[in-house]
DNA sequence: CTCCCAAGTCATCGATCGATGACACAAGCC
DNA sequence: GGCTTGTGTCATCGATCGATGACTTGGGAG
């Protein structure tokens, strides 16, 4: 796989950009200890040493290939924070990561303690801070990272899993079902 | 590690089980890929070769090693069940596996694709078959696959991200809000 | 055209992996 | 005690892994 067809024989920048975006590929279907350096330079067509060169080492190319900027929540309403969430965190169509949002491709890859550590600071810091602002009432940090659980499991769920409803459903019918969930959760407990 | 203490020095069971609780908790912690022969072996204190012998393959181990009956859903209604299935997915202390259910466990190997099927079967057709069979309406599938995913994102959190609040809250403080999720996703939609 | 630096290649290292087959040794039976 | 049977060990194979350093080659500057 050639990411580009007319990439120039002897371009630094793009030869780089081109290991990375195979990178994110391997890591993504095949996982952190399931890809080798060869793979990934072999899918360039380049030397393997190259790698090493340009990244360091295959751990520092992980670092830098699950690097994903967690977008600024849009300080609306509940409904609509859980509408961008799902959107972004489940459906959105990240290409460079064959489909699947970062934090699944380090889920995948959680064998190392670095990659857990990670996942928690840019799901706990940075996804759900927003949810947990947003709940009143008691244990908002608990029902917030419910929510995280729900949108992770459904990622789960259709990227690892490949559950027949949920890995067809679109999001115009996933979303209104999200939606109730999160309601439920920001409802104090109905006693009758 | 030895498993046990006075274990005879030349008894096929009792080295058989011995590796094969070992390999639970390997393969628990750190996953197939991250799990070799030599240290489940190392743990029990026999020689690597006795693994091969005992069960063929690495594969042929993982396979005995994570597989666990589904425990019959007793048929009560959707609150009974899902108590049952919380505790048992979730919070049920699986000493064998570090603590961690077997689908987690599973989860952290999903690098192969057999671990996946086995995983979409266990899951589908064992756990989540209950639940679409309760849920009136539209979509049951879709539904007991979201109630899946909430129960597999919270052992996500827990066991992977070590999500604060999740990782602390007790089976009594979670249940409430789990219970409160399903019947959300039970009733019919609200159109105020 | 030539030179030179950067881009890319090649050979190879040491470690580790799963797996195999020949071998050593303890236990039960006679 | 000698023999058989089965439990466990040892040495080792071939493949693959991440990583390193010396080498080659292309392309722009002069």
């Amino acid at each position: 796989m050639l990411t580009s067809m007319e990439r120039k024989r002897r371009d630094k920048a793009a030869t780089r950009a081109a290991l990375l975006d195979a990178a994110r590929l391997r890591f993504a279907r095949q996982g952190y200890d399931g890809t080798g350096v060869r793979d990934i330079a072999a899918d360039v067509g380049v030397d393997p040493a190259l790698v090493f060169r340009y990244f360091g080492s295959k751990d520092d190319l992980f670092e830098e290939a699950v690097h994903v900027e967690i977008p600024e929540s849009a300080g609306g309403s509940l409904t609509d924070i859980t509408a961008a969430l799902l959107n972004d965190v489940v459906f959105a169509d990240r290409q460079e990561f064959d489909g699947e949002h970062p934090l699944i491709v380090m889920l995948r890859s959680s064998g190392r303690a670095e990659v857990r550590d990670r996942l928690r600071h840019d799901l706990c810091e940075g996804y759900l801070r927003t949810f947990a602002d947003h709940f009143k009432g008691a244990a908002p940090d608990l029902r917030a990272e419910l929510v995280g659980a729900l949108l992770v499991g459904i990622g789960v769920m259709r990227s690892v899993v490949a559950s027949p409803a949920l890995t067809q459903a679109p999001y115009e019918e996933t979303l209104p079902l999200v939606q109730r969930l999160v309601a439920a959760l920001d409802q104090p407990p109905a006693h009758p």
